[in-house]
DNA sequence: ATTTATAAAAAGAACGCTCGTTTTATTAAA
DNA sequence: TTTAATAAAACGAGCGTTCTTTTTATAAAT
């Protein structure tokens, strides 16, 4: 069969499961309803993927690739400094609204529980890079010279949490509304002061 | 049989869901896995809850009851506002450092999974009562007026994102140590400018 | 162009195991 | 003697996975 058969069945399988994961939980989600869902055979399934453990960690590598590529993208366009991390902001959020289950999976599912060699997602792929872009304003006197966790910390972690109260259901509002409130208040927190 | 030993059987149910929950996950804690752990039969466990699911409501209970209970008297002892907020974060991370599965479960476990009624943490009572704190301070003028969504996430954001990284076994170091570095971070976007 | 050979892909029944729960029996306390 | 508490075996359902069979696509041979 040809390539592209086994990269839609593939599709499939990832469309349903990053959104069943994500809100449902991997123990809630069996090979059974993935079989309904998909319209494919179990026997289907265990043919693109070894275990159900391989499609966990096919969805995180895949999820956590999509979104930096998303930052990566967003910080390359922006000239200064100052749009730059307001661009990681609103990306986030933007990525939020247009793909909530990627999201949801990338912040929530806890993937300790299966993924026993994956990282905590506080340091996969997308929170590395934001880590040494933090890294690199304080060294260029952008930010505030401080520790980096607490760096990271006053930068992502308003982020996040406000992330979380939309994928919560608890922020009905869109999220973009919110990049520059926001941005604002992280930004009194971690620029230089300019005397 | 006495009270004490249905608390004291109840207890040691608590002691070993609230660590094993919070390590491992919900589901792959079984009630075979509560029985060897405790020493007490399934019919043991099942005498005093009736579902595994109503173990981890009181659980639930429980845990946010401790929490609130923590940084309610932590609250009542300061004296002025400045102190308050500084107060709650010394609280929270010291709670983080004694009571590491109490806080696990609180933060980490997606109670929605398997507890249906229960609202999502950011709407527990430790949180709903922060929230009120933070109203409070915005109508009194002491912090900037603002979004209580902007305000809730610019405060409680950095501080869970430092708890999270600590369980996460990213930071090695006590966390108490963050205290007052982070919380000057914090102020400086929320508390009001002194002109 | 049609047939045939080969492998890829999908289907679906079956397996063994573990789960949450129930049942029945036994022990300890009042 | 009656009830509270524990023990342990048993149940049915559902799980992840494997196995065997059938279908489908691709390419070479006629």
């Amino acid at each position: 069969m040809s390539e592209k058969s086994r990269d839609l069945t593939k599709e499939k399988i990832f469309e349903y499961c990053i959104k069943n994961f994500a809100e449902n939980g991997y123990s809630n989600v069996g090979i059974r309803n993935i079989s309904e869902g998909t319209g494919l055979s179990t026997g289907a399934i265990y043919y693109h993927f070894s275990s159900k453990e391989k499609i966990a960690q096919f969805l995180y590598d895949t999820a956590t690739g999509l979104i930096l590529d998303r930052i990566r993208t967003a910080v390359e366009k922006t000239a200064n400094d100052q749009e730059a991390l307001k661009s990681i902001i609103f990306t986030l959020f933007k990525l939020t609204e247009e793909e909530p289950h990627l999201m949801k999976y990338a912040l929530y599912v806890k993937h300790k529980d299966f993924l026993h060699e994956a990282p905590p997602i506080c340091s996969s792929k997308p929170f590395e890079y934001i880590k040494k872009f933090i890294k690199a304003k304080i060294k260029e006197g952008v930010f505030e010279d401080m520790d980096m966790v607490i760096a990271a910390s006053l930068i992502m972690g308003p982020v996040i949490r406000i992330i979380q109260l939309k994928m919560d259901g608890i922020l009905k509002q869109d999220l973009m509304k919110y990049t520059v409130p926001l941005f604002d208040g992280i930004a009194r927190s971690i620029y230089k002061k300019q005397v």
